[in-house]
DNA sequence: GTCTATAACGAGATAGAC
DNA sequence: GTCTATCTCGTTATAGAC
């Protein structure tokens, strides 16, 4: 089937892969987001789609370039997620909200952020996928950085530190949260945390 | 050598290990801080110390039971750092400086946290491990929260909820800054972020 | 594009000599 | 306690038929 494939499907907004290698990517990304890159196999993914090893290696020839296009793909839909937010021309708290609603979507289905699980096995990680990690976090604190400047200009935000010094801290408290939430299989606990972050952010009206 | 060796050595203070299982754990140690608990080898420890594989199956029969031995450990260390600290009997916002410290140490000497790292690769661990990754975060939650009260009670620290809520928060965003901040190899991010994790406990004294 | 078959290697682990 | 030698299995990857 799929007579015209080439890298690109022709129907509109399908994205930059064939039909199976989103499936290929779709499965890959489910088994790194729970066990990680370095647990799981092209034998895992081949059983769960009922092809052989050797027809994923066709798709993706190693797995260094699998690994990559996984990053590439997340950052790409995370990076319209965050659009998507934008365009909605909410006010900063409430984008705010929306990207730690981000996350947490990530954990009711039972995963942890693809880039918090990679960024444990850095020091294992082909030298591409290395460098695309740091682009997604890279591009998760420039967009925090942006809100929390809008939320500080108009009065919702209280914070004095510089503004991209507490995207990090955002960025790390999230994924941080997650892994630990994850391992004792309790999504409360990051929804716990996302809370904090939020309220350590609020404007204090009164003096306590 | 080693005449004596049984599973403890009778030199006073030198814990439950014989000495080569010493330096097995050492090295072990500092491969799974760096590389993950799937990311090194029996072959990889015994290239480091200059024997065998075989000789290490003599003192941890199976990779399964020097993890759960390097989890062991390493919860005993950190947990007489923590009684350390209460015995100098400071303040909160001191111990909680002294908590992170102990973090900061494990990043200056190009680590990451032994359990913040296997909590990424929590669903491919043994059970065993599993069991005592959750304990070893538990340790850190209770003493956490004892703190976090502490300074509350006596004004020092300004929070609103639970405390063990906070303590949660805390952890969290601490294994997670480390993670972010070692794959760009940039430790004062870490620094930064337990600065400001300190920081969003201040009783501010000012209404802004 | 997917298959069978297999190569080439590294993993964890064991037996038995010393 | 440490060694040599070996086993078994799983891994990524390739060749070549269909």
């Amino acid at each position: 089937m799929a007579e015209f494939s080439k890298k690109k499907s022709n129907s509109p907004g399908s994205g930059p892969f064939t039909e199976p290698a989103k499936a290929i990517l779709d499965v890959a990304e489910q088994l790194a987001q729970t066990r990680g890159y370095n647990g799981f196999s092209y034998a895992d993914i081949a059983a769960t789609l009922g092809v052989t090893k050797a027809s994923l290696h066709y798709h993706f020839p190693s797995k260094a370039e699998l690994g990559r296009a996984l990053i590439a793909r997340y950052h790409a839909v995370f990076g319209a997620a965050l659009e998507a937010i934008d365009q909605r021309a909410l006010k900063p708290p409430e984008k705010l909200r929306q990207y730690v609603g981000l996350y947490d979507a990530v954990m009711r289905n039972d995963r942890v952020c693809l880039c918090g699980m990679l960024a444990a096995e850095y020091a294992t990680l082909p030298a591409p996928m290395q460098e695309a990690l740091k682009l997604f976090f890279d591009m998760n604190e420039r967009w925090l950085t942006t809100v929390l400047l809008d939320g500080r200009r108009s009065g919702s935000f209280l914070f004095t530190e510089p503004a991209d010094e507490r995207a990090r801290f955002i960025l790390g408290a999230l994924e941080g949260a997650m892994l630990v939430a994850r391992s004792f299989g309790d999504s409360g606990r990051f929804r716990a945390a996302a809370k904090h972050v939020l309220e350590d952010l609020r404007a204090r009206r009164k003096a306590r």
